[in-house]
DNA sequence: TAGATTGTTAATCGATTAACAATC
DNA sequence: TAGATTGTTAATCGATTAACAATC
């Protein structure tokens, strides 16, 4: 069971649950959340029965029961507590940001080789000579680097050997996990990019081929001027 | 053809081929790129394929002719103009990047409700009034939104209706995009949970049934204490 | 009971890979 | 030519869905 998508739906069904609790709803059946989703009441049936939620043949789920369940299969029962590493713009955005305590993410510290503040939005900022303590003292598991794509590699290794299992990282340069460490890549540079190409492909003319300086062979796929209307690239 | 990670196993191959390049290599494999990345030969060139790349039986790909294709079919030839609407912590922290312009993404205009300066980082700020004009003279097609929830919908639907046709959605709102209009959205705070839930699956103990307030039952698949090391929910 | 929904199995769908003919 | 790699087809793999027995 290797499911990309899996967890994601989870976080997508708790957002819907807490809507249907605050529109006072008790109860709610694999199909009102396949709807949400935009997926089958089956599959919607089979994720709640892999974190084993058992519902009620004939009057569905609970829905506080099936949020409790899905926060304990997220594991987001309990604040989370995580560091940001990388004190720029990215990371100043990152700590002022006040949705997250809301979420139940707790950023605790902030680290830069140079910080220009004590403190920013009450949390403290240290320099990176005090990164592996802190991470000791205050078993921090999980942190998230905006840091240079130069310091990346060596940010990490100190990360991995202080104990961190998880990594959220912003520097544009695909950092790889091994063993139990997760690490998770987030370049806004290449979902820049994703999204041109998304709007390209569907407003501008199939390429012709780039090996061959000839025209376009007769049995090419199109002949037309505008858009080929059958092929999706995008999703 | 609606695969999901084609294009962005476009941009990986553009990567390795920029790698390449400038330690000398003039040719390379489909089992090269397929090393790289870790997928099979095959998928290499079924892509190449597809984007119209013509390798040499004998001889390979031409790197040179491959980062042509690649960019033409990513769209990304010229500079690829755009906008960012919301001029908060996350605005100013992308109008700041200088690393954009390397990756031939322009951000001409910042946008904002009360922009507190004129400029940042050489990119001038504009009231809101100003923004479906400002879209129309620059023929803007795509806007990066940095806004408040609240806010979201709203602004969505100018951009809209003033022509754009993609939007990079950072806003914790799931925007969906109609006809020809891309919304792609990036949630940073759930990309957070995703990671606390990945470490927290690896490093914790199985749950038990929630609908059941009674022990696990003889047929659950977890019947020792750590985690169920067979099964892989992360990814 | 009769009706409705769950839990789960078999069928479907799509993406990736293995294999191989074509050919440089 | 002989060897090696491309381009493409058939086989495989995994995720989603349809269908249905179990059951509240």
């Amino acid at each position: 069971m290797k499911q990309k998508e899996f967890m994601l739906r989870l976080m997508r069904y708790k957002r819907v649950l807490m809507q249907l609790r605050i529109m006072g709803l008790e109860r709610v059946f694999s199909s009102n959340l396949g709807d949400a989703l935009g997926v089958s009441a089956a599959l919607v049936r089979r994720d709640l029965s892999y974190i084993d939620m058992q519902g009620n043949r004939r009057g569905g789920y609970n829905i506080d029961t099936m949020l409790d369940c899905i926060n304990k299969a997220l594991g987001s029962s309990k604040t989370q507590k995580t560091i940001v590493v990388g004190c720029g713009n990215l990371g100043k955005a990152l700590l002022n940001n006040e949705r997250f305590s809301q979420e139940d993410i707790n950023i605790t510290a902030g680290f830069d080789i140079t910080p220009q503040e004590e403190s920013i939005n009450g949390i403290p900022l240290y320099t990176m000579e005090n990164l592996e303590n802190y991470i000791n003292e205050n078993e921090i598991k999980v942190a998230i680097t905006t840091i240079p794509v130069t310091a990346a590699p060596e940010i990490k290794d100190r990360l991995v050997n202080a104990g961190i299992l998880g990594i959220l990282n912003f520097a544009p340069i695909e950092l790889k996990g091994q063993g139990n460490v997760v690490i998770q890549n987030v370049n806004i540079g290449l979902e820049i990019e994703n999204l041109f190409f998304k709007v390209n492909s569907i407003n501008t003319e199939t390429n012709r081929p780039c090996g061959s300086s000839g025209p376009c062979s007769s049995a090419g796929p199109c002949t037309s001027e505008g858009p080929c209307p059958d092929e999706e690239i995008y999703n």
